[in-house]
RNA sequence: CGCGGGGUGGAGCAGCCCGGUAGCUCGUCAGGCUCAUAACCUGAAGGUCAUAGGUUCAAAUCCUAUCCCCGCAC
C-alpha cells in the first residue's frame, strides 16, 4: 500500500520499520520538528526522524499539521492509508480524511482505557494487570475512533515502562502490519468503543515523579516502574556533601512496618506508609543504573529517606 | 557556549581542596576451617589512576585541551 507515516519516538520506529519489511511504499514520513534536546540544548532529530533519514525516506517535520500548505501536501500525495503511531500533534479532519482509506493508529492500551499521552506508564502507575495495542480508525476526538484490532498482553510484576513498551511497540508493529491487509481489502471490523471504562493518560509530568513514602507499597512500587527509567522515580537521601537525589528504577514491594522512609535493611528495603518497597534498581546523580548491590557498594543509605 | 556530577585492578567506591611510590567493599584464584554454606580464616594474582600536553625534585592529586558517561533544566 501507498502509505504516510506520522510517528515520533522510539516506540514508533519498530512500526515504521515492519511497514517497511512488509514491502509498503512509504511516500513520507512525518515527525515533530528537530528541537534542542538533552545537554548542551543541541538541535536533535527525533528517533523516527533519524530512523527514516536512515532508510532514505522522505521526512516531513511540519511544526503544526493545521497549515494550510501542509494540508495540501499531504493530501498531494494519494495515499491509501495514513499511519499513526505516537506522533504527538492532533491531526485535522482534512489530513485524517485526506488517504483514500483512512487513516489509522496504534494505541498502545485497552481502549477505551488510557486514551492519550501516556498509555503505558499510566497502566503500571495503576496497577494494571492486563494491557496491549489496539489499531483504530482515527476520528477527531482523542483516541475515541472504532477499533479494529487489539493485541492483549499481561503486565508483569517486575515489568517497567520500558520493558512493556518494547513488548508493546513489537506487538503493535505486528498489529498494525497484519490489520492493513485487511483495511486494505475491506475486511476489517471496525467496532465502536465502549462508553464505559473510559479512562484519560495524562501526560507525565516530571513533578510527579517524586516518591512519597506514606503512600502504600504497592502503589510505591507501581509508580516507581511505571516512571522507569525517565523520567524516574525519585527521593533523596543525605549524602557526605548534602542530599543526593536517587532514582529508583525498579522494584518490589513487601512486607514491612516501620515509618514512611525508613530504611529497613542494607538491600535498599524502604518502609512505606504501609508495607516496603524494595528497591533492585537504582541511580544517584550522576552515576549510571545500577543493581541495588552494586548501588549499596558504593552509596550507604542509612536511617531515613525523604 | 544552559547548570552540575563522574571517568582509579573484573564490579562498585574512597583518595584529589592540604602533590611524595594506590586503599576499601565485592568478585576471581589457591589453601584452611566446617556435616555444610552466598559463612568464617589465611594467602595470591590483577591498576600506563579516561587520553594528550604542561608545572614540579616528585602528579591519581595542580594547570590546559580532548574523548566518553550521567543528573537537572529544556
Amino acid at each position: 500500500m501507498r502509505l504516510a507515516f506520522l510517528g515520533t519516538p522510539d516506540f514508533s520506529v519498530v512500526s515504521l520499520d515492519a511497514l517497511l519489511a512488509a514491502g509498503h511504499e512509504i511516500a513520507c514520513v512525518y515527525s515533530q520538528p528537530p528541537a534542542p534536546r538533552g545537554r548542551g540544548k543541541k538541535l536533535t532529530p527525533s528517533p523516527v526522524h533519524a530512523f527514516a533519514e536512515a532508510h532514505g525516506l522522505p521526512v516531513r517535520t511540519p511544526a503544526s499539521m493545521r497549515a494550510p500548505e501542509e494540508i495540501a501536501a499531504f493530501a498531494a500525495l494519494s495515499l491509501d492509508a495514513a499511519v499513526v503511531v505516537a506522533f504527538g500533534q492532533i491531526l485535522p479532519r482534512e489530513v485524517l480524511d485526506a488517504p483514500r482509506l483512512g487513516s489509522f493508529n496504534l494505541h498502545a492500551s485497552l481502549l477505551p482505557r488510557w486514551r492519550g499521552a501516556a498509555p503505558i506508564q499510566r497502566a503500571i502507575m495503576a496497577g494494571d494487570k492486563l494491557t496491549g495495542v489496539a489499531v483504530m480508525r482515527m476520528t477527531e476526538g482523542l483516541d475515541e475512533g472504532p477499533v479494529l484490532a487489539e493485541t492483549r498482553l499481561r503486565i508483569d510484576a517486575l515489568d517497567t515502562a520500558a520493558t512493556l513498551s518494547g513488548r508493546l511497540a513489537d506487538a503493535g508493529a505486528v498489529l498494525m502490519a497484519a490489520t492493513l491487509p485487511a483495511i486494505e481489502a475491506g475486511a476489517a471490523t471496525e467496532t465502536p468503543q465502549p462508553a464505559e471504562g473510559v479512562t484519560y493518560a495524562k501526560k507525565i509530568r516530571p513533578k510527579e515523579a517524586r516518591i512519597d513514602w506514606r503512600r502504600p507499597a504497592a502503589e510505591v512500587d507501581c509508580k516507581i516502574r511505571g516512571l522507569s527509567p525517565a523520567p524516574g522515580a525519585w527521593f533523596e537521601a543525605a549524602g557526605d556533601k548534602g542530599p543526593v537525589r536517587v532514582k529508583a528504577l525498579l522494584s518490589r514491594a513487601e512486607e514491612g512496618d516501620a515509618p514512611p522512609g525508613t530504611v529497613l535493611d542494607g538491600d535498599l528495603l524502604i518502609a512505606c506508609g504501609e508495607g516496603a518497597v524494595r528497591i533492585l534498581m537504582a541511580q544517584r546523580e550522576g552515576r549510571g543504573a545500577q543493581s541495588a548491590a552494586d548501588f549499596v557498594r558504593g552509596f550507604r543509605l542509612v536511617g531515613a529517606v525523604a
